[in-house]
DNA sequence: ACGCTATATCGCCAAACAGGAACATATTAT
DNA sequence: ATAATATGTTCCTGTTTGGCGATATAGCGT
C-alpha cells in the first residue's frame, strides 16, 4: 500500500505531472526542467526527488550534471503502469501540448553558464534572477 | 489536468484507497464505512466527498441511507481507468485483503441504532463510542 | 589547489489536508 | 408534531506539502 500511494502522491501534483510529459520526449537535467516549468531550482530538484522515490524516473550522473529520465518500471508495477496510461495521457491539456511543443528548445548549453560549446550567452533568465 | 490531478489526490490517501476497495465487493453506507475503517462519522463523510468528486463513487439515497458505489466511470476515463487498476491492485496488502474477508460482516442493521428487521441490538461499538 | 557551477539539502513560510467534535439537515417512526 | 437517527457541514488542530532562499556538496577547468 505504502508504495502504491506514493505513486500516487508523486503524480498529484501538477509540476511532476508536467516532468513526467516532458521527459516522454527527452531526458532532461535539472535545470533545464527548472528553465522549462519556471520554478526555483531547488523546487525542480525536490520535485525530481519526489519521481525518483515513487520510482517514476531515475538519474544518469554526466558530470556535473544530472539527466534525469522515465523509469523503465522495474521497481514498481505501480509506476510502470501509471507511466504507461499517462503517456498517451493529458496530449490536449493547454500546458502540456505547449511544453511538449518546446521541450527540444530547453538546452543546458544556452540555459546554464558553462557551456560545453563556447556560443554566446543567452541566459537572461538566470542572470535577471540574480539582481 | 484539474480532473486528473482530482483522480490522483483522492487516490493519494489510504483510508480512501480502501473505501474503493470494499466497493468492490458491495455497495455501502457510510455508517459501514465508518465502521469498516474504525474512523469518525465526519471523516468518512469527507473521504465519500472527495472520491465523488474524482468521479470514483457515486452514491443513491435510499430513506436515511446513502448507498455509495463505485462509479462506472463514464464521468472520467481517468477515473474509469483507474477503477480498473486498482481492481486488480492491493489484492494481497494485508490491511485490504482483511478488509475484504470481512467486509460483508459491516452490516447496517448491526451497526447503526436503527434496524430495518427489529433483531437484538448488537451495536456494542456506538453504545461504548457514546460512553 | 582554487574557483566555478550544477545539483542536493536545509530552514522557513503559507496553503492544503486528514482527523475529530459539534452542529445542521433530512428522513423515518411514533 | 415530535423524537430519533444517518449523513452532511462547519469549525478546530496537528501534519504534510509546495514554494523559495541560503547553504552544502560534488565535479569540472585553470
Amino acid at each position: 500500500m505504502k508504495k502504491f500511494i506514493k505513486v500516487m502522491k508523486a503524480l498529484s501534483d501538477p509540476s511532476r505531472v508536467k516532468i513526467i510529459k516532458m521527459l516522454q520526449h527527452k531526458e532532461m537535467c535539472v535545470c533545464e526542467i527548472r528553465e522549462a516549468l519556471e520554478i526555483a531550482q531547488s523546487t525542480a530538484s525536490k520535485h525530481l526527488k519526489v519521481l525518483e522515490e515513487a520510482g517514476l524516473v531515475t538519474y544518469r550522473k554526466d558530470g556535473l550534471w544530472v539527466n534525469y529520465s522515465l523509469s523503465d518500471g522495474s521497481d514498481s508495477p505501480f509506476a510502470a503502469t501509471m507511466l504507461g496510461n499517462i503517456r498517451h495521457w493529458l496530449e490536449d491539456d493547454a500546458a502540456v501540448a505547449g511544453l511538449s511543443k518546446r521541450v527540444f528548445e530547453f538546452q543546458r548549453d544556452t540555459i546554464c553558464s558553462r557551456q560545453k560549446s563556447r556560443g554566446a550567452r543567452v541566459n537572461l533568465q538566470v542572470e535577471s534572477k540574480i539582481n
